[in-house]
RNA sequence: GGGCCAUUAGCUCAGCAGGUUAGAGCGCAGUCCUGAUAAGACUGAGGUCUCUGGUUCGAGUCCAGAAUGGCCCA
């Protein structure tokens, strides 16, 4: 696929060399030499053309290039994959002509998900590209064009963190002192660090994309399309900064992402715990305890729990429950509230509510600040109408501004069913923030050092906890104090406690957008069909504003900058317009690299006041590069406007169930607003999504690295090659399901699946080129019915598959096919092995029939096979098709995709088939059973149907149920008790619960009726009167007994008996038989060919002259004897004694001359 | 704590507008067949269809709840 394969004309000679070719190169020349490139030659397609098989040249005495038995998979794939690169197979497929009248003029989209290649590849990978692969194989060959353009994921925390780890550093500032220049380019060549691996393993498993030309995210283009996307949604004012709550590691400065959060969570921290009390306005108390009915004047205060000490500074509202009671509790000349349920356990045993009453007569009172921050030189913000938070206007009074507010979070499993709520450190209470309009306090920096004037002040806040206890426990404010332990995050790298703390975050308004966002979902073709609705659906309705920065290095720069002077905003879109506005014009024409520092060193002029503008520090969370991909791969709308347009929006993508918050949120999400800014044509990015659940290990856990349980793809690769890999990812388990893999897993695919249809596939070409029939050519007039019937089945597969495909579901469509191969394999060639063997001396209709039937659908199998396992698909291909035609497109994959032929497709005979391969293998069984060999002939076969349709379908296949069952004559009976007796049994554990006292009476009752009778009634279905009961036909059971002379087997309402007596004639035949089998054998032993003529000498006794003598023709033709002796063997002939049932024989064979 | 999915034979999976006795492959045991032969066929053992309720003449299938597991999110 590279460039110079596709240039140079001199690659034949490595083709050549190729190991599928090893051993066949010097036939190659000699037999084929018109077809050398000549460098000049004016007809192209002869020019590229390379025959990986050149029989059909003249001359040659085979058809087909002969089939190994022992197929090495991984081999010939390798061979495959030689021919596919030389002839440049994949640019042929995406550079051919649409079909005509095809939508969208033939063009088919596929937007490739881009991984990140700063490790290598998993076999999660594997599964996503084999999936992402056979879409665009199967469009292609639908007559579609399918480009397929590759694309690296470059920015964002895992690339930084890897840095991180090889240079050792520990935290932001001193990522600052190593240089972020330096440090970015770090990142930016480990992310194509594995490229190459990446690029080998998607090229092994037939992972067909331009990789040559892929999209980067880091690449200044890539950039400026992420810039135009801000800017449009900046200019319809989708774009805001406010804050948020966030895990914050107050020693390296940054906030976490979740992932790493989780990674740093340690049980059985120990940390305070305490209960405060916060004692309610003057106001406040009067009005609830008039509410209450409790006169008086003592302090009401509230109870409140925190494991926190250190956020209490920044409390602004205590949140309760509702509809939960809470007690006033008298106590030491105050009045406690606490919940009801929590008083005994917060007060002591036997604490007893002076009045109590639901938590709705506590909201809205006003109580005293345990610290005013805002008094102490802290600046304090406030949530405004539109829960933005605006800082407080300098001394206006926050008097009455701390009050009781409901939240349905305050839980009664803990504490004091009072929460302590402080909105600058913790999410909850950010939230209830915004919903009550609280004020903002944050006297902790982000260093984590608590605020002048504060107990502790100066302090690490874990360390101050102690100075606010002692504080509290000094001005009488708490209740009590202790320890507990709980699970509490910390830092991953440096164990710092984390702290979580509201900072400023840049927001994309998202939520405004949700009508459109689901309205676009609804239009997307999801499977499975779940996701739509369930995780994708209950994502978006529950959509929250995207937050979009990362206060990181590593990424694509936020283009907004900010005046010194008047804090107004701007948004960049462009680099011209970055120049346009620039303070320094020349340096900014001159930027060669978008990524920090180096941007943030443009500055530019304000357009309100004249002053200087300076960038934000934050970088775009990776995940808005990738949503980004539809316009940045194409640097649109800077360029390629055209082939933006063409290619929006995309018709499949496919990756992992974990993208749904992640890449088909983010795709999904940025076309949604750039429709609502009318800068695409669409709101909808993808129009048919395969959604692939995770990959577990054999025993069903997730595979990670660290567990070491993780499946390396060249393992499987090499010991059973890409396409075993391929089927068993698409036939396992449904794409969306989570799947199990394990090699043993793979191997059982390759030999169930692809080992049968190699069989089949070397069985035809063995005898194919034995036989020199052009399997192409079809018999004249009506095919037997077994070649109609595999015909019939043929194209209901075709049917089935092509459905199936088109419905995005390529597991049902595997299994179609696998049972498909089943039937061509164990009955069709079965059945009709002797049809090919005949052929050696003959030709007639017959076997020109079945040539062209098993051709047909080997070659149909191909093309079905090809978007699963392409390799396989293109072996046979190039063997079957290609070799005898030189007009058949060079590979199956420029091939058309099958027609279905319905007028072939004939559901009776399918139906019939299925009958008759049923009543053999009942009538195995029944042999089975009765212990007579196979190779013994019956005499008769006996079937009783349900229908007389069934009956008369069996007489029509009545040669292939006798040849089959290896019988004389077929009986269709119309009852089964010809073969079969019904003995009559009592069903006693039904009838012991039913009848317990009475069991013994209806027993011997039932013993003494004629069985003939009973058994009447019961298969009528109607009640048996016995000893003055009714008994249900359940409440008796029939048992099937052989009528003597018979062994039969019955199931469903069918019965298959054979006759179990032995003639001497019918012995004799077996013998012959079992010689006819022995000869076979020997025949391979002494290694001769399967066409060798030969001479057979036998000594033995008179039973074996007999049959020598009476079976001599079929003997003779089944073993292609020209003569058999009645002699002792020449030395040179292969001789070996047997025993034939007791009978001691000596045979021979010899090749004739 | 919320959401989505799954749970059927030792393993991997089918099954379902509710309908006689729930299937296949692998594995195991045995038998057979054989010029597709390092294949193949047949038979057998192996199932409280995760559990508990409900709807129904009838539930693996529909409804509700629970348990376990996986994933996503708090």
């Amino acid at each position: 696929m590279s460039a110079r394969h596709w240039r140079e004309p001199g690659w034949y000679r490595g083709h050549a060399r190729s190991s599928l070719f090893r051993g066949r190169a010097s036939s190659f020349r000699r037999r084929t030499p018109g077809v050398q490139p000549s460098g000049k030659g004016t007809n192209q397609s002869r020019h590229w053309f390379v025959p990986p098989y050149d029989n059909a040249a003249p001359g040659g005495c085979t058809m087909f290039k002969p089939v190994d038995p022992k197929v090495s998979f991984p081999r010939l794939e390798e061979g495959i994959l030689d021919f596919w690169q030389k002839n440049a197979i994949f640019r042929r497929s995406v550079d051919k002509e649409p079909a005509p009248g095809l939508p969208n003029d033939g063009l088919f989209v596929f937007y490739e998900g881009p991984p990140t290649a700063n490790a290598r590849p998993g076999i999660h990978h594997v599964l996503a590209r084999v999936f992402k692969d056979l879409v665009p194989r199967y469009k292609t060959m639908r007559g579609y064009r399918v480009p397929r353009k590759a694309g690296w994921d470059t920015h964002g925390l895992p690339v930084e963190l890897e840095i991180e780890k090889e240079l050792g550093l520990q935290s932001k500032s001193e990522i600052e002192a190593y240089g972020i220049a330096a440090f970015n380019a770090k990142c930016k060549e480990s992310v194509t660090r594995y490229v190459e691996e990446w690029t080998r393993l998607s090229e092994r498993i037939a992972f067909w994309a331009d990789l040559e030309h892929p999209y980067m995210t880091y690449h200044n283009d890539y950039i400026e399309s992420c810039w135009w996307i801000f800017k449009e949604l900046w200019d319809h004012g989708m774009v805001y900064q406010d804050y948020r709550v966030t895990p914050h590691c107050p020693r390296c400065g940054t906030s976490l992402s979740d992932h790493e959060v989780s990674q740093g969570y340690e049980d059985d921290t120990p940390d305070p715990s305490v209960f405060v009390k916060f004692t309610l306005t003057p106001d406040s108390a009067n009005r609830l305890r008039q509410a209450a009915g409790l006169p008086g004047d003592e302090p009401v205060r509230l109870v409140a729990w925190t494991t926190t000490p250190w956020t209490l500074p920044g409390n602004t509202a205590l949140a309760v429950k509702v509809d939960a009671h809470y007690g006033l509790y008298r106590r030491d000349g105050e009045l406690l509230v606490v919940a009801k349920e929590l008083g005994a356990r917060v007060l002591g045993e036997g604490s007893e509510p002076e009045r109590w009453g639901t938590g709705d007569i506590l909201v809205g009172l006003a109580y005293e600040p345990l610290y005013r921050p805002e008094d102490l030189g802290s600046e304090v913000k406030r949530f405004d109408v539109e829960g933005r938070l605006r800082p407080l206007p300098p001394r206006e009074s926050t008097d009455n501004l701390r009050r009781v507010i409901a939240a349905d979070y305050v839980s009664l499993d803990d504490g004091s069913g009072i929460v302590h709520t402080a909105p600058a450190f913790g999410a909850e209470d950010f939230e209830q923030g915004k919903l009550f309009k609280l004020l903002f306090a944050q006297p902790i920096d982000l260093r984590g050092l608590m605020a002048e004037g504060l107990p502790g002040a100066g302090k690490f806040a874990k360390d101050a906890d102690k100075d606010v206890i002692r504080d509290l426990e000094a001005r009488g404010l708490m209740l009590k104090s202790g320890t507990i332990k709980h699970t509490y995050p910390f830092c991953w790298r440096c164990k710092t406690p984390l702290l979580y703390y509201a900072k400023p975050s840049w927001y994309i308004r998202t939520t405004k957008q949700r009508d459109s966002l689901l309205e676009g979902n609804s239009r997307i073709h999801w499977y499975p069909e779940h996701i739509q609705a369930g995780r994708f659906g209950n994502w978006l309705e529950n959509n929250i504003d995207w937050a979009v920065s990362r206060e990181r290095y590593w990424g694509t720069p936020l283009p907004f900058w900010r005046c010194e002077s008047c804090a107004a905003d701007a948004c960049i879109g462009s680099k011209a317009e970055l120049v346009d506005r620039a303070t320094d014009r020349a340096r900014a024409q001159a930027l060669d690299d978008f990524h920090r520092p180096f941007i943030d060193d443009v500055t530019l002029r304000c357009d309100a006041c004249g002053g200087t503008m300076r960038r934000v520090p934050e970088v775009a969370d990776a995940w808005f590069d990738s949503g980004a991909m539809p316009y940045a791969q194409w640097h649109y709308p800077f360029e390629n406007v055209e082939e933006f347009e063409r290619n929006f929006p995309a018709d499949y993508i496919c990756e992992a169930i974990d993208q749904t918050r992640g890449w088909f949120y983010t795709l999904h999400a940025e076309a949604t607003l750039l429709a609502a800014a009318e800068a695409v044509p669409e709101s909808i990015s993808f129009k048919n999504v395969i959604c692939l659940g995770h990959i577990q290990d054999e025993k069903g856990n997730k595979m990670s690295k660290s567990k070491g349980n993780a499946a390396e793809p060249w393992t499987v690769l090499d010991r059973h090659g890409a396409d075993a890999t391929r089927w068993y990812m698409y036939t396992a388990s449904p794409a969306g399901s989570s799947r199990r893999f394990s090699l043993p897993l793979v191997e059982e695919g390759v030999r169930r699946f692809l080992l049968t249809l190699w069989n089949t596939y070397s069985f035809f070409v063995s005898y194919a080129n034995i036989d020199e029939v052009d399997p192409r050519t079809p018999p004249k007039g009506t095919p037997p019915e077994i070649d109609r019937w595999l015909l019939s089945e043929l194209n209901a597969l075709i049917q089935k598959v092509t459905d199936e495909l088109e419905a995005y579901d390529p597991t049902d469509a595997g299994r179609a096919i696998d049972a498909f191969v089943d039937d061509l394999s164990n009955w069709y060639v079965r059945r009709s092995r002797r049809r090919f063997w005949r052929g050696v001396s003959e030709s007639d209709e017959d076997k020109q029939s079945a040539y062209h039937t098993l051709y047909t659908a080997l070659v149909t199998l191909s093309k079905l096979l090809a978007p699963f396992t392409p390799y396989v698909a293109e072996e046979l291909w190039q063997n079957l098709v290609r070799s005898v035609d030189r007009d058949a497109p060079m590979s199956v994959h420029l091939a058309d995709w099958p027609e279905v032929d319905r007028r072939r497709v004939d559901e009776t005979l399918n139906a019939e088939t299925q009958l008759v391969k049923r009543v053999c293998s009942m009538g195995r069984g029944a042999r089975a059973k009765a212990q007579i060999k196979v190779r013994l002939p019956v005499a008769e076969v006996l079937v009783k149907t349900r229908t007389p349709e069934e009956a008369a379908a069996l007489r029509k296949n009545e040669q292939l149920v006798l040849e089959e069952l290896n019988a004389k004559t077929l009986t269709l009976l119309e009852d089964e008790r010809e073969v079969v007796h019904f003995g009559v049994r009592p069903n006693l554990p039904v009838l012991g619960r039913k009848y317990a006292a009475d069991l013994q009476v209806i027993r011997q009752g039932l013993a003494a009726m004629p069985p003939a009778a009973v058994v009447e009634l019961v298969r009528g279905g109607q009640t048996v009167p016995v000893e003055g009961f009714d008994l249900e036909p359940g409440e008796i059971l029939l048992d099937a007994k052989d009528v003597e002379g018979f062994a039969a087997s019955s199931e469903a309402g069918y019965t298959v008996a054979v006759t179990t007596a032995i003639t001497p004639e019918l012995a004799d035949e077996g013998l012959a038989r079992e010689i006819v089998r022995r000869l076979q054998d020997m025949r391979r032993e002494a290694g001769f060919d399967l066409a060798d003529r030969i001479t057979t000498w036998y000594t033995g006794d008179g039973d074996i002259a007999r049959v020598m003598q009476s079976h001599a023709a079929y003997i003779q033709g089944e073993t292609l004897s020209t003569a058999i002796l009645a002699a002792a063997a020449p030395p040179d002939a292969h001789t070996a004694p047997h025993d034939l049932e007791g009978i001691a024989v000596t045979l021979a064979v010899r090749r004739n001359p």
